[in-house]
Formats: structure tokens, sequence, C-alpha cells
DNA sequence: GCTTGACTCTGACCCAGCGTCAGGCCTCAC
DNA sequence: GTGAGGCCTGACGCTGGGTCAGAGTCAAGC
């Protein structure tokens, strides 16, 4: 039989505060023996037990489902990490998104001296962004928006400003050449720029192709600030040459 | 004078919830003006600062502040946003180690399908290193925690790796070559490249240089699990080989 | 045997930011 | 006047404990 420990003891031992302890008791999360008087005696299983309840509440995982892995065993485990790492990501990306909205705001502030404003109007803007993207991501199917918050991880304010600028270079140059045959090689290699700039957001995947489809011909439904910000991309004359220009290359 | 809103229809315009709504009132953030029924009336103006309430809450910091900063005009707000944002910083970084020690898992789980042991062992061993990260910390002083903090952000398992060889590396040259003259070349080299590995950490930064010698010098303290991970560079003779190599270059 | 001091126990309220009833008005259309 | 639908306030719930408060336990010293 191994050394038993009581409460006090045990936290500094454990580096667990004894509050957490009773806690973790009233939960039926770690359950001591007891002295007759109803002193809490804990021995090192115990302090095994503690250091994996630590290590998955580290993790972010709500007591009650800790309670569950540790109690009918760990098969549920791999299951648990996976979503629980996804939805760490997330809050990472949100957290990343709140980081990045402060810098803005930050620099907004320095050089005109006027905090109100300007500072609160940065955030604000990156607020709008961030609740665009949400509604967009309705219309994508479960997968392809697991799909899009890996890609989403690699995403960088650079790049983003690059596509901003192929597609606006693209749409313009096509404007320019509405008067050329679909079927003529200045056509096609517009249609081929057009095709890799789709195929670099959506990777190639068919779910994630699908979705941005659906989103895009929706677009009137989309509120206000986001159709406005593509309203430069709306010319219908554009769309229906890439489209024949499309259909040229495949028959 | 605009139009007036009840809160449902003010709700679905701001996308903020009723029952928000009801708890801004209450903390006295939002008030909208009343019928004398007592139905909230919300206006144009309300909605603007409700967006200001928002952003500020999607940073992360609480209400009460909120309503501190937009009630007392918003001198405080860059100290706020830079505090902040360094606290989200270290929410971002235990987010990574968290993340990071569910990769560990996964990887840990696939191959030896023993979720159990093999699984939860690594997720502790990642929160052992956490604590011995913090534990250390509390021998720099708080600017020199603020640095490596901000040093921590560029950090890299991989950086981590290349270090931690090239300092036993480094260890067991000097070791191999204690019998030298500490004023040799060959002693000078290896001064220099210890001078180098210590600077690849602080920076070259005083203060950070103050709290690694306490760090070090106090090591007897440490927790028995840092005692045996540095324990492969305790050897007394390496030190005071460096240390007198050292000191020839500077007389 | 009694006191004292150091521990321990349970129960209860507290934090943030709302979600979610419950019970009771208000308003408008029919 | 009455039913539907919206509005009000008040109160409890959730998470993971922090922080008392009042009371029991235990070993040591007198």
């Amino acid at each position: 039989m191994g050394k038993l420990f009581q409460v006090q003891e045990f936290a500094e031992l454990s580096g667990v505060t004894v509050r957490a302890l009773h806690h973790y008791d009233r939960l039926s999360l770690l359950c001591p023996k007891r002295t007759e008087a109803g002193y809490r005696l804990y021995s090192l299983h115990d302090l095994e037990r503690l250091e994996q309840i630590v290590a998955l509440k580290f993790l972010g995982i709500p007591l009650r489902q800790v309670k569950e892995l540790l109690d009918r065993d760990t098969r549920g485990l791999p299951d648990v990490l996976q979503s629980q790492r996804q939805a760490l990501e997330l809050k990472r990306h949100y957290l990343d998104q709140a980081i990045a909205a402060i810098r803005e705001a930050e620099r907004a502030i320095k050089p005109g001296h006027q905090p109100n404003a300007a500072a609160l109007k940065k955030i604000i803007e990156v607020i709008e962004m961030k609740n665009e993207a949400d509604f967009l991501l309705k219309y994508y199917s479960d997968g392809a928006q697991a799909k899009l918050a890996e890609r989403r991880q690699q995403w960088t304010p650079e790049l983003q400003e690059q596509t901003t600028k192929a597609w606006t270079d693209l749409f313009h140059d096509v404007e320019a050449s509405l008067g050329e045959d679909p079927a003529s090689e200045k056509a096609q290699a517009l249609a081929a720029r057009w095709k890799a700039l789709v195929e670099a957001f959506t990777g190639a995947d068919p779910d994630i192709g699908v979705g941005l489809g659906k989103a895009w011909a929706d677009r009137q439904q989309w509120p206000d600030s986001l159709q406005q910000k593509t309203a430069s991309f709306s010319n219908r004359d554009v769309w229906q040459f890439i489209e024949k220009a499309m259909n040229c290359r495949h028959t």
C-alpha cells in the first residue's frame, strides 16, 4: 500500500488547489478514500488520474466529458481529440482576427491622434469582415467547411491582397477583350488565368467549388456590405464571355 | 428625428440577441429610450454605440471596461488595446500549446493503437513543459518577461531542436577539451560558440541575460523534472573552463 | 483533561455573458 | 372583448473554481 496524503499535501504535490480537488470530488471526477471523520486521503494512484484530468482540462475539454472519457475507458478519445482540435483551431482563428484588429487599430491611432473614431472604426471593419466570412460559410457543405477551415490556416493578409489584385487585373483584362472571339488564343489565355485563380481558392476541391458556385449564384441575397465589395465583379458580360471561352475549350 | 426600433427589430438589424440587449441595458451599457409602457425604443444612434460595444467585446474586453471606455470618452483606449493585445497573444500561445499537444497525442494513437497510455502521456509531457517554462519565468523581470513573450512568437519546435543539439554538441566538445589552455585558440573558439548560443537565446538583451543567470544559479531549487532534463549540462568543470576562457578574452 | 493551533469538512455566494424559462403587461386586429 | 404576438422583469443555469463562514478533527503542550 502506497503512501496516503491529506488534501493540502496532495494539492502541493500535484500543483492543483485544494478547492479544485474538492470540486473534482463533488463532480465524482476524482474521489479519494476517506477517514472515518470524512477527511480525504489521496493515493499515488489518485495522482495519476489527476494528472490525466489536468491534461485533458488543459486541452479545453469540459470536466463532464473528461469524466466520461476516464470512466468508460478511453475509447472515445480519438474522436474527442479531433473535434477538440478543430474547436481550438477555430478559436485560434478568432484570436488571430482580434489581434490583427487591435494592430490595425493601434496603427490608426498613432498618426492622427483621434482614438475615438479611427481606432474603433478599424475594429468594426474587421468584425464586419468576419461576419461576412461566416455568412458565406453557409453555402458550403460541412465537409467543405472543414476543408476551408484547414486552408484558412495558411491564409495571410498578403495573400489576400495579391489575390484581390489578381482578380481585379483579370477582370479589367477581360473587359478590355470582350470583343474577341471566345475561342481565340487570347480569350483562352484569359480563361486559363480565371481557372487558375478559382483553383487557387478551391484548391481543386470539388466540394469547395460547389459551395463557391452556390454562394455566387445567390449573391443577390447577400448583405449590402458584401454586395458593395463585390460590385466591381458583377459585370455579366465578363461572366458570359468567360463561360463561352471555357466551353470552347471543352468542345 | 430618426426612426425608432423595438427590441426584436433592433436585434435583427444589429445581429445581437434580444437577451443581450436586455443585458446591456441592465449594465447601463446601452440604455435606449422607453415608451410610457416601458418598451425599449432604439435609435440609429444606439446602433452606432452598439457596434462599438460589439467591436470591443470582440477583442475580449470585459463589458464593464467597455462601459468605462465608451462613457468617459476613449482616452484610455490605447493602453487598453495594448494590454488586451498582450493578453490575447498569451492566450494564443496557450492555445497553440494545446493544439500542438493534441497533434502529438493523435500521432501517438495511430500507430500503436493504445489510446489510453500513449496519447495521455504525450499530453502530460507537453503540459509539464509548459509548467517548467512558467516556473523559469519567475526569474525574469517584468520587462524581460515581456520581451521573452515577444521572442516566443517566432520560436518553433525545429528551432528548439536545433538549439538543443547545438548546446549538446558544444558541451561535448568542451568536455573533450578540458585539458587545453583556456587562453588557447581552440578554447577561445569554444567560448565564442558558447557566447553565440547564449545570445541566440537572450537576443543580446541584458534584462533577459540577467534573468537567465539568476535562473541557472538557482537551479538546485528547480523541480525534479527540470533538473533531470538539464542534468547533462551540469558538469562544473565545463562551466569553469568556459568562465576562464571568457575572462582570458577580456584581459 | 483541557486548550490551542493547524487542518479539514460542507454549504453558500460570486464572476462573465448571456440562454432559457415563467408569469404578467401592452397593443393591435378582428 | 378577446386572442395572438411582442414586451417586460425576475430568476435560475452553465464553467471552473475563488472565497468566506461555521463547525468538526487531530496532535501537542500544559
